[in-house]
DNA sequence: AATAGTAATGCAAACGTTTTCATAAAATTT
DNA sequence: AAATTTTATGAAAACGTTTGCATTACTATT
């Protein structure tokens, strides 16, 4: 039916359909002020006939920003992203952009390979998880000059823009909480570090903290588990079996928290009264818990808005192409959530 | 340093740089056993020394793909979602595409809308949740005969391709199984079911074998309740404290269970002893939970991939032309997990 | 040695837009 | 009524690729 065989309908059709020139038709799209009212119409009635569609391909071509945002993540499939993901979504949609996400595994050089898809697809705007990056993807960024933004860590010294808290200082509030309480027997339950700053601020943080106080954790109370309920339980039961059973533990994120109270409940391990558990992160249900759980409150959903809004502030600031390149950090304060799971220290047991 | 000013790299940089035309740099991208090697290795070098990316915005438009395909979700802050996001992206990530992906909070006028996006954009294929969608939203896909797959639902007369289980066979097999175990006594608790297919079956499904039975619940005992674990909670609170209770709980989904655990335990209600809670969907961590949370297992991840896998299919057969038109529907199975939430009935109370 | 075939490359025309510049018509000023 | 400004439109040149066709230089066949 269209003018063109079978194909999909193209500007010139339009066009033609509309007794007008392209040029006029591409104007009615981006700058209707100066295009005569009628033709306006005519052209839209035009447009609605033929199901016509912009080539935003087609746009990218002149210069003009392709209107999407790349997203990378570890993992989309994690409460805490998935979180985070979806207010840095809702933000860009709003100022009309379309999302590319990709997930990298927790692998830099995947990452480094997303990104470079990206580009291709000419971005307006990167975004990436923590700061910690391959060196190449680093200078991929500062090659290809394009607004980047990292979200969820914050650093002083960061070298792309950030919005996010301080990991370490996560850790802290942690570790002094439960210090704070009387514990001294403190186990940790951390995932791998490598390649995830997240993780490794927290740890850290804790660590100095427990040092502070002399509190530090011998070797087997120091314990990996990934960020997997499943994992997480298995671990923990492990710890609980040892013969000396720590009096606190802090677990690298809520994730491990509920694991640990899992195998807890499952060992007839008493929380808080026997053991008492911090988790970090807040995540969505960790209030609702029973007992509901203590942890260090990440305003997930503030940093994903204010990273999408700030994304999208560095997107126009570049276009001005004035873009002085300096970085814009923003930091979330995180805080302590006090509700039951951790109790002080008892006198004697 | 690059021969145009401060902007970035050309195709047209590299072959003047590497001593060929532009026609050898492009062959020596998509056709490279057409190019001797020398010269390939000439452009090679070229393209690192500039720093060259491809304009995939500019291959798109010789009717080429775009190498993107658009993933449409009601939310990606939704345990369920983001595990079938995640394997969906993993299966087009492999065969080399990009994933665009918006969601509309439930929303089928947003979702409309985000699809004409994504059409702007010429996404390859277009992925929608469930089988619920506008007129204009089946429409539009159909004008545009793009390639488009449903995730999440099954069913024999479905109007678009899908991949997924049927949800009502899902309140079936959850109904059937209190049955069973002699409950007769038994509430709902669902959200709402305007544009969202998912729950309607599953609602419907539940109630169909209910009503077969004779134990349709009473009103009071139907309530409603969105997928979140704090509102779910709060929801069932209210059904506990009625002056009857039931001696079992159909969940629409894992998290409306573990909400319903949660307000059992913090009355004092023992699951599953005083209450049977059945989820559906089987949740990462609903096995692990204490106790073990009984739910109709529904295969994300497989439907993820699964959908992923065919998306591409379907795109490369519409590259074909030969197109048939014709739909796919592929039926994953759901099954029953039995846990510990579910007790037989005690014959006295 | 002449011919046919193959391999490697370049030229130029697409692709679907936006945008600059030019022009015509209408409205305003003198 | 002429001159000027404003408004609305079109022609054509970009944008960065891909690709069909033409060309050249080899290599293999007779």
């Amino acid at each position: 039916m269209a003018s063109k065989q079978g194909n999909k309908a193209d500007i010139v059709d339009v066009a033609c359909r509309a007794g007008v020139s392209i040029s006029t038709v591409s104007r009615s799209f981006n700058h209707p002020n100066l295009v005569n009212l009628a033709t306006r119409k005519k052209i839209e009635k035009s447009v609605k006939a033929l199901g016509y569609i912009r080539n935003r391909a087609a746009q990218a071509m002149h210069g003009r920003r392709s209107g999407t945002i790349g997203l990378i993540v570890p993992t989309i499939d994690h409460a805490i992203f998935a979180e985070v993901i979806q207010s840095f979504s809702d933000a860009v949609d709003q100022a009309g952009f379309t999302l590319l996400i990709a997930s990298h595994g927790f692998d830099l050089e995947r990452e480094y390979a997303v990104l470079r898809k990206f580009l291709e697809h000419r971005v307006d705007g990167v975004a990436l998880i923590g700061l910690d990056h391959s060196e190449p993807t680093f200078q991929l960024l500062d090659q290809q000059a394009v607004p980047v933004i990292s979200i969820w860590n914050y650093e002083e010294d960061s070298r792309i823009s950030c919005v996010g808290a301080a990991n370490n200082e996560a850790g802290e509030l942690a570790a002094r909480h439960v210090l704070d309480l009387g514990h001294r027997r403190i186990a940790l339950v951390f995932p791998k570090t490598v390649g995830n700053d997240r993780a490794r601020g927290r740890l850290e943080g804790a660590l100095t903290q427990l040092r502070r106080q002399q509190a530090e954790p011998p070797e087997a109370w120091t314990i990996q588990a990934p960020y997997n309920i499943a994992e997480a339980k298995e671990a923990c039961g492990a710890l609980f079996d040892l013969p000396e059973r720590p009096t606190a533990l802090l677990c690298g994120n809520d994730v491990i928290a509920q694991g640990a109270i899992y195998a807890a409940v499952q060992r007839g391990v008493k929380v808080p009264e026997d053991l008492s558990v911090l988790g970090i992160g807040d995540f969505k249900g960790s209030k609702e818990m029973e007992p509901p759980l203590t942890t260090i409150h990440f305003p997930a959903e503030e940093i994903g808005g204010l990273a999408g809004r700030e994304m999208c502030d560095l997107i126009a600031q570049s276009e001005d192409l004035k873009s002085t390149g300096h970085l814009v950090r923003k930091k979330c304060q995180i805080s302590l959530a006090e509700r039951a799971t951790c109790l002080p220290v008892r006198r004697l047991r």
